[in-house]
DNA sequence: GACTTTCGTTAGTCTATACTTACGCTTTGA
DNA sequence: TCAAAGCGTAAGTATAGACTAACGAAAGTC
């Protein structure tokens, strides 16, 4: 099971999030990431391995080079992390107009 | 409009969350989120200011007391990047299986 | 086997930021 | 009008973590 928390850690940094979103269109390795970066490419591997831990990111080896390409399985965990969240949201507010109306029909 | 990027930079800091995932239920104040958590409620007063620029949370004046509550308008926000996010990668697969195909149908 | 390419890892630095303490503002109630 | 309650803010510190430079490992090439 894919943890929402860590992947909302993961995306709380801005360049992580330029990583991440580079990956959606194309399957990238680390090198070709960090050009047009303007971070070094050991700094693109080192994030690359957080959003690996985070589930948003699986690699797999080709030779010297390593593809990197974006999961769907951290992405589905953050979404259900907020569907979860809103929809407690919803509940908590209906609960409460239920209670306000109760006590405004009360003498 | 609400930035997702700053939703999601918000969102990054485990304490902030602790404190959002606390409004989901209830509407509070600084010092009733600071109770029962392990920061002070000046900290808490300044996650509640990252949150309110970001959207994910709304603030209304009561005598002295401001009443913190969950917007749904940085949430929204972060699912609709969420949700561009993974449709462009479907259609990006969609269409690399579709020149793989091409390429695989040429002599 | 030597050389190259591509990459991850480690060590160390430095900056962004989370936190506390101290202070001042606004509203309320006596 | 004075005191108290409830906050936000400013200043200063300390630490997490983002980054670079240097190094070592694995796979391909000649």
């Amino acid at each position: 099971m894919i943890n929402a928390e860590r992947a909302l850690d993961a995306l709380g940094d801005p360049t992580r999030r330029r990583v991440f979103a580079k990956l959606r269109n194309r399957v990238c390795t680390a090198g070709e990431l960090a050009q047009g970066m303007d971070v070094s490419r050991p700094a693109v591997s080192q994030h690359l391995q957080v959003l690996r831990a985070a589930g948003l990111v699986v690699v797999r080896a080709d030779g010297t080079r390593r593809l990197y390409q974006a999961d769907s399985r951290g992405i589905d965990a953050v979404r259900r992390w907020f569907d979860g969240f809103w929809d407690e949201t919803l509940e908590s507010f209906r609960q409460a107009a239920e209670s306000a109306a109760n006590e405004k029909g009360r003498p």
